[in-house]
DNA sequence: TTGAATTTTCAGTAATTTCTGAAAATTGTA
DNA sequence: TACAATTTTCAGAAATTACTGAAAATTCAA
């Protein structure tokens, strides 16, 4: 398993940013290596290449397939199990946006429902309880987009992102548009 | 400052939570007192209502300066510094965006560009800078996005997410609508 | 100016997270 | 079934991140 200085300046550099991402290093730079490389890896050759531990390897991947992000494959004549991610750019996207709800704002939406189902105490809590319904009714609709964007083909996807900038005209003619 | 059951237990849920956004326990400890109390706090009230030090709580204000989540207001007679968050949960949630463009988006798409630009030394390179490039235009609708985001007023963001199922119908419309 | 009030910085410590090697568990084939 | 190949688990070590108290810096009123 050799690594172009190319591949590796990518794979540092997704290594940093993966902490930013809920992830940390080692993932960030496991996944950027399986992303660039073409044939899928076994674990041995993903130790090698990122210079880590067979058993930080493995819980790695086990990481990497509680977020749906790698596909697992078997090479005939060989026991090893092969790593690959999809090939479709847009799909992981959609895994991530998928997976990022899950994790960021499920949980959250939760609490805000059973915040607002107590009975207020106090003007203290009245207040709070306002501004976690806002809260709330902004997570939900995100979470209602992002459930859209889960059932959405690569196709349509990548159309409603190059739609980009004309957002804003569509919203302008929106009622003009919908009463038709 | 007193903290009710309420808050209290939504303050511990932004805690948690802190740390899957990129921000931390105590960070998100912070925002989430600062969003749900309606008046504006001074840092050492801050600090009783946590049980985090004085300087602790310094650190989390620099934070959320930096992450422009505060506003700073002077009460008048009194020295401290009072902070506060928008009451507008769009305008929040509009900072968000961006802050995290900057810091999950931004660096990666111009690390992205450098490796566009070199020339690809064999062909594990070449696919390496096909994958690069399907991740790089993506990345680069998303800030389109975000950018349009960024100069929507509260009521044309607050349309464009209750549009939400309705995207789908906009898309099949798209051609129809755009050619009038 | 001066000095009290307030905020910030920062070195050291504490807490948390990540990583490893060794051992256990699982898998698949002969 | 037996066993070699492979993967997973996990306790402890290493690395990183967060937090504190004390001291330095800043602010502002008199």
């Amino acid at each position: 398993m050799i690594i172009t200085p190319m591949q590796q300046s990518l794979i540092s550099h997704f290594g940093e940013m993966g902490s930013r991402w809920g992830l940390n290093r080692t993932l960030g730079q496991m996944y950027a290596l399986i992303v660039l490389t073409e044939q899928p890896l076994n674990a041995d050759q993903i130790s090698d290449a990122l210079l880590i531990s067979r058993s930080n390897v493995s819980m790695g991947i086990k990481e990497l397939k509680s977020w749906n992000l790698i596909k697992l494959q078997h090479i005939p004549g060989d026991r090893k199990e092969y790593f690959s991610a999809p090939k479709d750019i847009w799909e992981i996207a959609r895994t991530l946006i998928i997976e990022r709800r899950k994790r960021e704002l499920d949980p959250t939406l939760s609490t805000f429902r059973d915040a607002l189902l107590q009975d207020p105490a106090n003007e203290a809590d009245k207040y709070t309880q306002q501004r976690v319904q806002d809260m709330h009714d902004l997570m939900e609709m995100v979470t209602i987009w992002s459930t859209e964007l889960q059932n959405m083909s690569s196709d349509k996807l990548s159309t409603l992102l190059k739609l980009g900038s004309g957002v804003g005209k569509i919203l302008d003619a929106k009622d003009r548009f919908l009463s038709k």
